[in-house]
DNA sequence: CATGAATGAGCCTTCATTCAT
DNA sequence: AATGAATGAAGGCTCATTCAT
């Protein structure tokens, strides 16, 4: 019997919707992971599909793996962006002249409020930092990048030297309360959340003495 | 889930046990308990499929859902019986009539082989909390029984009382640290672990005062 | 934001169709079996999909899953399913007692009908046999076979020995001829049939001698 | 396509041809026949990609389907080119006043170094004969085309006329076992390359009688 | 003539869940 | 109480093809 020809792809379904201006490579790229940060911040990794995000994006399923070998490199391109963006942020507020007291209030305020733009990237950050050894790489690198930045702010502003420890138990404390506190957790415990942010500013202040 | 990988956790054949046909229900539960906090622990919750966990406690995949609802029920079965353990051998030790030097070190200690042991567990809890409201309001609860607990002991042990505020950052501090040397970061991130866990021990001597 | 809680799976859309009757696995084995070489046979490999043939034998994409591990171990299948019943055949008809001549006319008649009968198998076999190392192997461990099958019968039948390679370009040879006359490739050419037949038997007779 | 693998083939990067922007049609089209040719007989028909077709031969996508209308026709064009070449190969080896003897062993060589050179478009052409139309209908033109020849060399030589059956016979026959040998098949079926030679040489004397 | 960004149908595979035995 | 065959929605990814520049 001869053989059912499979006619040509899309021939015959066009719908004739506009095809998207054809953009430089690196505006698709940014909106795309731009897409990717949005979702899977509000659905988790798990939660969030390929198609969707070029979708949201404006594109088609196909345009997503021009720009990435596959879901996990948009992940980690989503999350690349978000870290840099925080630690340009902080990078900015540490310039200013205000007081330590008010710097270490603003330094809270903005950790806070990164933390609770990205609780979601976070959430399956952590999770794939287990589960995943190249997310789990890329993170470490990114987290010694943190520490040696720490260090060298410190020295510019002419502050005393802390061991790395001291500054890692930092960052490990502050940030897990700030994601109780972009989490809700605080509410959900009862907690007067202001009292925690002034214990967190105390502990900012602390470091930068 | 990603692709192709196995976590790092160690890996191993678990054989299945030997089946136990008609067993009584109580312990058939447990044993998929065990399998399921197992298979979670080393591979994630989006990495263990529901037939595996009933096959690794020797049962079939009808089984399973004979005793949970779902595989959430599932994993927070899993997850209750992990807390529970933990928090009665928190309760064990401070029965002790040591040092408070002497306590802080052994209560550092069971939290760094307790968080060793489950880190697994721990990643994909953190996950769902954002991912799924039942997770969340388990979790929640959780935590507000741990703080009661707290509490409790230490108004048991004739301690002066403190905040609930603090004694949750006290909790989101050290759980996040403690977290960091179970899965191996402060190592990846060149740091000392003994003189992380010495901090640590100073910080939980804080709260014993 | 609350995630989008996912409803659990088939919940809601449940078809009423009548669940199959529970089967034993051997024969739904079978049945996939049966369904994958006639699709493959008639569309090729590639033409073929995987839902397609669970479908075909009256099963859900899942059950294909549950007895093979992926396409390729489909198609092993089916082609061993074939061979296996050609040479059984062919070992049936060298029982019987009937002249060389009448023999030999039998077993020409005998493999015209098999190559007409999966001439689209063998054409995605011989693909992948280039294509794809683990087809390639499972190919020539046949062919290893098929020749030894034949040495056997020729000596059960006490007939002369002859060399392993002359066996193996009798095969050669006669094989790609059936494979003209099966796939109507004498006719486009202009043959006649029947004149390419006798050849055949002259040849096959050579063998019998 | 086969999951993950790349066929036998000698793989080696290639490099992409120094572009050659605005080039003569004729030279284009000659360059994306040659990599067309050369990637479908590494990594076949469905292995090879249109896409990677163009960039091998250093031209853009787009470039590909200014010239062929599909893939399909890509493929023809490549088949035709390869067969072309073989056959004028065979036709100045029939020139030569070699005896009859030099002249067979020389066309075998020949045969078996042609189609070594071109196992994996053979092995997919073989499969396309059987899935798609077109390409089969190319295929037995050009088979039509390979006999004339043969009769038309014969009788330019003065040999003796034999029937049309008996030449396709005689090419079915010596085809297949040229595959084997190129394929290797002989070697994997233990048996002894040179046997097998000699045996196709005293094969074509017979013709050349 | 040439480019290459974009398209989108399609296919393989997984896995939570059901239910007849 | 237990079994395990069967289900089928979902999702990651590929690749032939188009068309605006």
């Amino acid at each position: 019997m001869l053989p059912a020809e499979r006619p040509h792809p899309s021939t015959g379904r066009r719908k004739t919707l506009k095809r998207p201006r054809r953009g430089d490579p690196a505006r698709t790229r940014e909106r795309l992971i731009a897409a990717a940060a949005d979702l899977f911040n509000r659905f988790g990794y798990h939660g969030t599909d390929t198609n969707r995000i070029a979708q949201e994006a404006g594109y088609s399923t196909g345009t997503f793996y021009k720009h990435f070998r596959d879901k996990r490199e948009a992940f980690l391109a989503a999350y690349e962006f978000w870290v840099t963006s925080e630690w340009s942020a902080v990078a900015e507020a540490m310039k200013s002249t205000a007081s330590p007291e008010e710097l270490a209030r603003r330094l809270v305020t903005m950790a806070i409020s990164f933390h609770s733009r990205w609780k979601g990237l976070r959430a399956s950050l952590l999770e794939l930092v287990f589960t995943d050894s190249q997310v789990r790489n890329f993170y470490r690198a990114q987290r010694r990048r943190q520490l040696d930045i720490i260090a060298e702010l410190r020295s510019s502003k002419g502050l005393r030297t802390r061991k790395r420890e001291d500054d890692a138990i930092h960052l490990f404390t502050t940030e897990r309360t700030y994601d109780a506190l972009a989490q809700g957790e605080t509410r959900d415990l009862g907690l007067n959340r202001d009292v925690v942010i002034e214990a967190m500013i105390k502990n900012v202040l602390g470091i930068l003495a």
